[in-house]
DNA sequence: TTGTAGGCGTTATCAC
DNA sequence: GTGATAACGCCTACAA
């Protein structure tokens, strides 16, 4: 099929210049550097100094080598410059499979976005692996050198092991990964301990006194660390830690957590693992009758859309999201450079009071 | 720096099988095909067929490559394998500047989900593009032979001119494109128009005669034929259609314009063009001492989880979200295999009702 | 059925 | 400064 048009390639354009009988950019096949070469009447290597801005090439040649690659369109081939550098210039977000629906939960969207606005200032190529740590071909390709590096997304206990199997390439996770790995362990995160007990904190300083908590998935480590601060702030206040229900971060959890919160001990107050679950739960106290923030006062955490547009507004954890992406990329970006970054990086948080609360 | 291990490949293992002094797998290099064929006991060609599930090769050659395949650990490498193909088995999914930030939208979340999932039975692998039309540099690279094929989530007008510069690549778009190109204008959608007109119908039906709407962005093929599909409506039943706030599909949006609206003549229902803007629209309604769906109904689009947690549930139009980002990743997949496939598919939707209407 | 050999487009190591 | 010339790892006629 492609056998005529090869010609183009190796020993045939020996005499350059006028050899190009088709127009400028028709289908035939995508321009090389060996026909920047010519036409710019200097040698592949040179050509290729100038695509990669090598110092040590003469002025004027420069520019006629990048004359000849803006008339011609040149774009460098990735698969040939990846063999040949022995690097991928790919880096792969890592969505595991518990963590499929998850994509529509806003904060991930956020991280996601940030780590590919940074990325797009570099000249690495973002790929999306999602849901794909169940298949042995999908591992493998991330393990087996197809990648250069991995953004892993919310890492379930027991997800993708991954790591275990002698990963040749950096990580970097989005939030405190469940397994430890000590020199590989690479995060940034918030502090959601303390962030938490702050939240829990501005309710008892409004004189709240039974606060109760829709707790987050606790296979997640933020679903744990939450739960935490929520019992560390009840615990200087003097207040008891019992209503806990657990979520799974989604509206319909925080919903049903609240339903059976209602069914319990009464309380005044919920401090929600995130702001969809603070949604849902919000639904269900005033279905139930009970008024926010009378009766009740709700805080989540996230600082969501759903956060500023829910009725009441709800008061929340604001968490940099895309910030968050954007510092995963930077340190990834080191560690493939074969620099080095913290393992760890906290950023910080605030409380954004609203009407909820 | 890597000069002295590359001895390991060409016409240094002549004497294949006993020259391999570091254990299975350790960090050295990845194993080649080379090394598979020399384990196994055959040529590079023959492990090539092997792992490409040609036929024509023996049963027990076949076994016992696939032994040294397993053994070794070996993984083809990508970038030799494009190189050798003239194909990147890759596929982009381009989200306009313009629409970053809808990247928190859970329908496009959805439809990448679907699409993210049907490749991965494949061997295609999937590229973010996000708000990468601006830079020359990426667009380059879309159109430069580094994809195979693009999927496109959401082109405003004047978005990317992608397509313009004779684009070798099939595309399929998500909705309906701005710009219309003959042959080359794939798409899947709903039928917008109609939806919308159902949708606004089961308001007149159940008696309303002041429906308002809150379209979407009209530089989006969605957001006019959702509002003219509330023309319609309107037509048929002799009611006027004034009352027309627009938005962006944000619940802020939503908000502002039911805030708008209310500052004109009275209505008692509200058509928008989405979900979230729905969502906030019921907000601000609320807030104005207007209950839903006595004093205003409230319909949606979409059937995300805002309509499905707000309180009160939103009536919405259901759309398959998921299975279009399937079906789009599926068409362009048989149009990169030469394949032809529909040009445009418009899949089913239909109406949910809930509390709000 | 299997092996040989050349090519895919770039980069990088040498000499010149 | 610049130009040959091997790799890089895999695929694919063509031969055997």
């Amino acid at each position: 099929m492609s056998v005529r048009e090869s010609a183009l390639t190796s020993g045939d354009t020996g005499s350059a210049v006028a050899k190009k009988p088709s127009g400028e950019q028709t289908a035939g096949r995508p321009p090389t550097l060996e026909t920047v070469a010519a036409r710019a009447g200097v040698s592949r290597a040179t050509a290729s100094r100038v695509v990669n801005h090598l110092d040590r090439v003469a002025p004027h040649v420069v520019e006629s080598v990048n004359a000849a690659i803006k008339e011609l369109g040149y774009v460098p081939n990735q698969a040939a410059r990846s063999l040949a550098r022995r690097r991928t210039a790919v880096v792969a977000v890592v969505i595991p499979e518990s963590t499929e629906r998850l994509f529509a939960d806003p904060f991930f969207a956020a991280v996601v976005q940030g780590a590919a606005a940074y990325l797009s200032d570099t000249d690495y190529t973002l790929n999306l692996a999602i849901g794909s740590n169940k298949s042995e071909k999908s591992r493998r390709y991330l393990t087996g050198g197809n990648v250069d590096g991995l953004l892993v997304v919310s890492q379930h206990e027991g997800d993708l092991p991954l790591t275990q199997l002698g990963l040749s390439v950096p990580i970097v996770f989005a939030g405190r990964p469940a397994v430890d790995f000590g020199e590989q362990g690479h995060y940034v995160d918030v502090d959601n301990r303390s962030a938490a007990a702050d939240a829990v904190r501005h309710l008892t300083h409004r004189g709240r006194t039974r606060i109760a908590t829709i707790a987050g998935a606790q296979d997640l480590a933020a679903g744990r660390q939450r739960l935490s601060g929520w019992r560390d702030a009840l615990a200087d206040a003097g207040l008891t830690d019992e209503r806990v229900e657990i979520g799974d971060f989604t509206p319909e959890s925080g919903t049903a957590a609240a339903e059976r919160l209602l069914t319990g001990p009464v309380f005044d107050a919920v401090f929600a693992a995130n702001d969809q679950m603070a949604f849902g739960a919000i639904s269900a106290l005033s279905r139930a009758g009970r008024t926010v923030p009378d009766d009740v006062a709700v805080v989540g955490f996230d600082d969501d859309q759903f956060s500023r547009a829910a009725r009441p507004t709800i008061t929340t954890v604001h968490q940099p999201a895309q910030e968050m992406g954007r510092v995963m990329a930077e340190h990834l970006v080191a560690l493939m450079a074969g620099e080095t970054a913290d393992q760890v990086t906290l950023l910080p948080t605030y409380l954004v009071v609203r009407e909820s609360s």
